[in-house]
DNA sequence: CGGCTTGTTGAACCCACTCAAAGGTTGTGG
DNA sequence: CCACAACCTTTGAGTGGGTTCAACAAGCCG
């Protein structure tokens, strides 16, 4: 399978991802340097994993085509899906901390993933070759933060707004990265869209459901519709007191 | 007020955080070129703000003595504490991504700060001039990621483990960073506590006479004494199922 | 088809919330 | 210094949203 790819070498100048993924707000020059650091395109079926929590930090990872879930495993063993990454997204910064990956990334789906090294050591010399790159890591760990900062206030709230704030997170996401957002597949089951959101299976179901009968979304399986995107932001405008 | 701290002009070089905040892991010329740059210890009174959601981001900010809050609006002007803040410990990370910042933080008690303007033109400038400031400011940004994830774990366990495992991480944080470890006296009261673990009042009160009630802690108004933290830790280690 | 996994639906239960009231603590003004 | 008010905390009783347990339906793949 891997030869199918072997060839397939695109660099981050011809990437279709360049104005999301890593060389965003880079000059042409510093792709360039980019380009020759970077590891392209490893290919994982489903299931695999890019990285395991507890495993050595290799670098920050580009999700490129496909799907991930970003997993934590408690004392007990119990497994958290603290977010799913879609192409674009980077991940990894967990890593910088202790030197070893705070959770796992695992592949949803087929997908492909690019990876930028970075041994401490190499630090400042990725600075100096890419002298913008490390406002851009920055930029894109910020977003990281926001995003968690996000999902502890929408963990508060009642399951139906969990479901609703989750398709609405999602599809904006998809809007942003160039996919449709009012039509896409759940690359999640129930029960992991369920542990993701701290409800069960059959509340997850429920709530998708009820969310249809009002006419929000259409559920088919896995593939969801946002027939009324505003009236679906509207469920989670509702005053906790 | 101000006047009494005029000259109290603490550089980092000889500040007894320096191990923990900003000039961690840096050289002695590092610290001296750092020193420059920072803006040093402002002080602040209960419940006035170091910066606002929405605030222009203006750099990041270190807790020098005292303790903030951390705080989210929502949508609907509800109040969500994300986090407290502790000497030594930087904040400010959520701001880089959109120039503003996504949160407010706020003193919980009398406190001072410093803080290392970071504004997006002049990040190389402080790269070059502190090699190894990226490096350092991603670890410290991968502290409050990692910190995120953690928490968003605990927050689907039941409430007698959130309080416990809230003041696990209060007391490991105060260890850290030279504090009394087995004796603090808690900056929030029972409803921002409740607010930041995402319990009412009344629930964050009953727990933890709950687990006075079983001798782990000993509860005085504020003040917390942990009797016997194993125990307290084995509290968290029920399975969930 | 038959076995297996995944998703839906129903009914009973329980943990945390809500509402309410009393007890403590702190601050302020007389 | 005491009295009173304002606030915070504790405690109790009833309610409800989400879980649990269980059965059934729908895809999927041999």
């Amino acid at each position: 399978m891997d030869e199918l790819f072997k060839d397939f070498q695109i660099s981050c100048n011809n990437c279709n991802l360049d104005t999301i993924c890593l060389p965003r707000g880079l000059s042409q020059q510093e792709i360039e340097n980019l380009n020759s650091i970077i590891k392209k395109s490893s290919i994982l079926q489903q299931g695999e994993y890019i990285y395991r929590q507890g495993d050595p930090f290799k670098g920050i990872i580009a999700i490129k085509s496909g799907t991930a879930k970003l997993v934590a495993n408690d004392t007990e063993g119990n497994e958290h899906i603290l977010n799913i990454l879609l192409p674009g997204e980077l991940v990894g910064f967990d890593g910088l901390n202790n030197k070893k990956y705070n959770c796992s990334a695992i592949a949803l789906d087929v997908m492909t993933y690019c990876e930028l090294p970075l041994p401490a050591e190499q630090f400042e010399t990725l600075c100096q070759q890419v002298p913008s790159i490390a406002r851009e890591l920055f930029k894109h760990s910020s977003e990281s933060i926001c995003e968690s900062q996000n999902q502890v206030v929408s963990n508060k709230r009642p399951a139906e707004e969990k479901v609703a704030l989750f398709l609405i997170n999602l599809s904006d996401r998809l809007n942003k990265r160039g996919f449709s957002s009012l039509s896409f597949n759940l690359p999640l089951s129930r029960q992991e869209m369920g542990n993701h959101l701290g409800l069960t299976l059959e509340t997850t179901s429920r709530m998708l459901q009820h969310l249809q009968n009002g006419g929000l979304i259409t559920v088919q399986r896995k593939k969801i519709t946002i027939n009324n995107l505003s009236s679906l932001r509207a469920v989670c405008s509702h005053d906790l007191k």
